[in-house]
DNA sequence: CGCGTGTTTGACCACTGTCAAAGCTGGTGG
DNA sequence: CCACCAGCTTTGACAGTGGTCAAACACGCG
């Protein structure tokens, strides 16, 4: 990578830094995001993206932010289905708004914008694809972490997808991230409890693995840990 | 619906009879569509249709059959991720071949044939997206399924989710439908083991919940059941 | 300073997993 | 047509992961 690019890969804001890692964008299409980054509309937590608001679902790209797909159930139970943050795209896909009973709901305060069009650019058409394949990715990974993986084993994968993607957007530093769940929303992403997950982190941290306080999540050493869960990282080839 | 519909419904093939019942299909769709099962390409139980062999990985139309996505562990264990059967498509994502190992696996013998182009119809491609929008819905009902339900719920939400997609192509009866997959397969679906599986049912068998012989499965009362467990069709409204 | 939300801990329980062996069943070859 | 085999299902005894209920702590914030 150039210099030139390096830099602007470290000063781009996080959407772009995405798709541009995703696959290297041209000019018009890193314009068309910059554009679009200027007119952000800004969620409040615990806000509902449900496409029934938003008339038509426009597809949207998130700014800045973490939302979550939530599937309630008739007694109360509920599960978190995917998350997406900062450069992830949301309601690309045509009927989404009228799948059975997920809502979309912002985490934290929450900045979105309008997805450019993709036929502004190829490489920006390219990084929707890249994107929308990796949310398929993400959904399988969520789907076997759950099925099939112990408590320790769920949360640490989980933690390390979290420190990847925000790798590949930038928020992420070495080892560390900003991670807003409250351990109640992370048990319900996890298919575990509150109270199970809380002996879960414990002996996570006992172990010298992680370290959590406040909202910043700290990983001794990722590629161990991914090592030890046998977890191979999620990615599109080429 | 007029009797010529009627009948036409009740006489097409499996796949037409799906995509028809996702959203009607006007005369090109239809043609197009028999011309292509015309062309149907077979494929035995246990082969793999993995993108890698069929190099572009153009999409697919399974004639009939059942495929399963899974997902291989480094130690052995195994998850299903979702299913695939007469009508449903394959491949319609364009990355989809280059996601983290998870591979197709037909669990039956298989017919397939190429996907007609969606240009050829607009009802077509609406019948596509529909069917896109499901498969998501599937996934989302399968992370759900894994992560908040009990193994009685698991199952009963299973089977009763291939009851309504057999519904839809025309191969379920009376609350009875053929399903292909042995109590081991089904285990590493519904993220059990095959011991506690089997001791479900018998329970389910016991409070008259259903039968299964051979590969023959039939529900009592298919909708008393998912009442019971307070289970959501999966649809696509409009 | 005092809630309210989130975290932590304890005691106990039950659902689900493990290991191992015994029945079935459908298909194959003699 | 029967015997046999391989794969699938069923059962038992036992272990353990993860759930439940309830209470005590933190901590951030008005």
């Amino acid at each position: 990578m150039s210099s030139v690019a390096l830099r602007f890969a470290e000063l781009a804001p996080p959407a772009i830094r995405r798709l541009n890692n995703l696959t290297p964008l041209d000019v018009p299409a890193i314009d068309a995001l910059r554009n679009a980054l200027g007119r952000t509309h800004r969620l409040e937590a615990r806000a509902e993206l449900t496409r029934e608001g938003k008339s038509t679902g426009e597809p949207l790209l998130i700014a800045e932010g973490w939302v979550a797909r939530v599937r309630h159930l008739f007694d109360g139970r509920r599960q978190l289905v995917s998350f997406a943050m900062a450069g992830d795209l949301l309601g690309n896909c045509e009927f989404e708004g009228s799948l059975a009973s997920s809502t979309i709901v912002a985490l934290t305060p929450v900045h979105v914008c309008p997805l450019p069009d993709a036929s502004l650019s190829p490489t920006l058409a390219r990084a929707y694809a890249i994107s929308k394949a990796l949310d398929e990715a993400h959904l399988i990974a969520q789907v076997t972490r759950i099925g099939r993986l112990s408590a320790h084993e769920r949360l640490v994968d989980l933690l390390l997808e979290f420190y990847e993607r925000l790798q590949t957007n930038g928020q992420a530093g070495e080892g560390r991230f900003r991670m807003p769940l409250t351990q109640e929303l992370l048990a319900d992403a996890l298919g575990l409890t509150s109270v199970h997950l809380n002996r879960t982190i414990q002996l996570a941290r006992r172990a010298g693995e992680l370290t959590w306080t406040g909202r910043e999540v700290r990983l001794t050493d990722p590629k161990a840990l991914a090592l030890s869960i046998g977890r191979m990282p999620v990615r599109v080839s080429n």
